[in-house]
DNA sequence: CGCCAGGACACCG
DNA sequence: CGGTGTCATGGC
């Protein structure tokens, strides 16, 4: 890797945003290097020193993917101990950014998600790449693109062999949705919170949760706040049972994530899909 | 080996 | 509206 070096001043944590659940494919080396793919484009990146990290590249992209014109530590200070497991879950997850990723991969990705373990979406995703993606070469190694609609649908009998069970018809009716060009990811950049919303509860297979997954990781609407099984739970027995996040605004989908990361870690469900 | 998973859908009352 | 059965695989 080219030995460029960037300095980033706020929470920032590769190792909690690889599991803090947005994102299936992050790959980390043994040397401390970490492997992002989104849109075609890979970056590596190591911490090189306090706040101080070596990439590969670095371009506008990369800064918005990590969400870096935003303090998360100003918005962890501004919770001020409304909520004791709020600040608890908010301290262990100081690090992690919400990721502008891609928002056809986070749309299939977040499908895929229903009833499986984290490992289980990672596996899966990985054979839709090796499967159906493009392969690319960088001076480290060669590794696949995450396909295109009409990719997935080149290739029915690849598919077959991703896990997908259920969730198949799903994924198909995603790819046909896109490719023949009833509705644009791309244009729904501009549409507001709730229409967004509503476009993206259009696709068969996607229902409330999954619409806000792809709401808060690829198209950057913090204010959206999915409630999952964990997060239930967490309203359930720190909450009161009633939904806090409507009460914290475009900070909701950030506080969210602290609580879904704690609350796993809290399971000691965290470190167990770890590639080496 | 059995259990259950970052849910959605069809169908019911 | 809100509550239920069902769905196909793979990690653990």
């Amino acid at each position: 890797m080219d030995n460029m070096k960037i300095t980033i001043d706020d929470d920032f944590n590769l190792e909690k945003i690889a599991e803090s659940g947005q994102c299936f494919r992050i790959f980390s080396f043994p040397d401390g290097t970490w492997r992002f793919i989104s849109c075609g484009k890979i970056l590596y990146i190591r911490q090189a020193g306090d706040h101080i990290y070596e990439v590969s590249e670095w371009n506008p992209f990369w800064q918005r993917y990590f969400d870096l014109d935003r303090s998360y530590s100003r918005i962890r200070e501004s919770i001020n101990g409304d909520n004791e497991y709020l600040v608890h879950a908010a301290c262990a997850g100081a690090g992690i950014r919400i990721l502008r990723q891609d928002p056809w991969e986070t749309l299939i990705s977040f499908i895929i998600s229903q009833r499986k373990t984290i490992p289980a979406i990672s596996s899966s995703i990985e054979k839709i790449c090796r499967f159906c993606g493009t392969p690319l070469t960088t001076s480290r190694e060669t590794v696949c693109t995450f396909p295109s609609p009409e990719a997935i649908l080149a290739t029915p009998e690849k598919l077959n062999r991703c896990s997908l069970g259920y969730r198949l018809p799903y994924v198909r009716a995603a790819a046909e949705k896109i490719a023949d060009g009833s509705i644009s990811l791309e244009k729904l950049d501009t549409c507001n919170d709730e229409t967004l919303m509503k476009e993206l509860l259009s696709f068969y297979g996607v229902g409330r949760k999954v619409a806000s997954c792809v709401c808060l990781f690829a198209y950057g609407r913090s204010a959206m706040a999915p409630v999952d099984t964990w997060i239930q739970k967490v309203i359930n027995s720190h909450f009161g049972g009633q939904n806090p996040f409507p009460g914290y605004g475009a900070n909701a989908g950030i506080l969210q994530q602290y609580l879904f990361y704690y609350a796993r870690m809290e399971k000691g469900r965290l470190n167990r899909n770890r590639k080496k």
